[in-house]
DNA sequence: GCGACAG
DNA sequence: ATCTTGTCGC
């Protein structure tokens, strides 16, 4: 799906393109953050959806980025990749897309189904910059993207409802850029936020659509599931039961 | 200056 | 994120 994508950076960017200085890719998110919507543009009829997520190996040498492309609203896996290739930045808070997204978008280029929406781990608009991972991704793609991350990068909100679909926005400088997700009972919240070409609404909706009987959405678990899965392991078979 | 800080 | 043992619960 490589002649489908925008880039700001050509197809076959070199890795250490990536490794940039953090006042140079703070920069860059600064120039980028323009360019990102919120306004949703999605396909008329959304089939696939796809979850991402990143592991390290080596003591964090190597990353490795799992994507899983489920069909909606069967859940089956249609096609999962891994993709693993040297680590080229550090862990800076703010700049995660620099260090994580070689290994993301090598495992999309072993893609061969096209995902309709893709779930990124992580903070999409949420995000010092309105630059999370979630944004970066979908500017490069040019393709609708939401942040699903399982923490709190920046921004204040209220108590969020214990029920399951509660929740409360995330606010940051005055403007909302998330929402804080009830997606289980007594389980700690969802940070979810647009990524691009989507809003605040339909990131909810999609990622309330997409919960079984866990606290992170389906494609966003399975991709779990195979990041943190190390190289040989065998896959556990489970009872689904909804 | 001090504290916070996705994964 | 990763390291790392046991433990509680379905």
């Amino acid at each position: 799906m490589f002649e489908l994508m925008a880039h700001f950076l050509l197809p076959n960017t070199p890795l250490h393109e990536w490794a940039l200085d953090p006042r140079d890719a703070v920069a860059l998110q600064k120039r980028l953050a323009s360019r990102v919507s919120q306004t949703d543009d999605l396909p008329e009829t959304v089939t696939l959806v796809a979850g991402i997520d990143v592991g390290f190996e080596e003591g964090g040498d190597i990353t490795r980025a799992a994507i899983v492309v489920m069909s909606v609203p069967e859940f089956s896996i249609v096609e999962h990749r891994i993709a693993r290739i040297p680590t080229q930045m550090p862990y800076v808070p703010g700049l995660l897309s620099f260090r994580e997204l070689p290994a993301v978008l090598e495992a999309i280029s072993m893609l061969e189904r096209t995902p309709d929406l893709f779930m990124v781990d992580g903070q999409g608009i949420a995000h010092p910059r309105r630059m999370g991972i979630a944004t970066h991704l979908g500017l490069w793609l040019e393709r609708p993207t939401i942040g699903v991350g399982k923490s709190r990068l920046c921004g204040q909100h209220e108590a969020v409802p214990d029920h399951k679909g509660g929740w409360t926005e995330l606010h940051h400088r005055g403007e909302c850029i998330g929402a804080v997700l009830r997606t289980r009972e007594r389980v700690k919240p969802l940070y979810i936020s647009p990524g691009h070409r989507i809003s605040l609404e339909t990131s909810i909706k999609w990622v309330m659509g997409c919960l079984t009987r866990y606290k992170l959405p389906e494609p966003t678990r399975q991709a779990d599931k195979l990041a943190s899965r190390k190289p040989g392991a065998t896959v556990a078979l489970e009872p689904h039961i909804l």
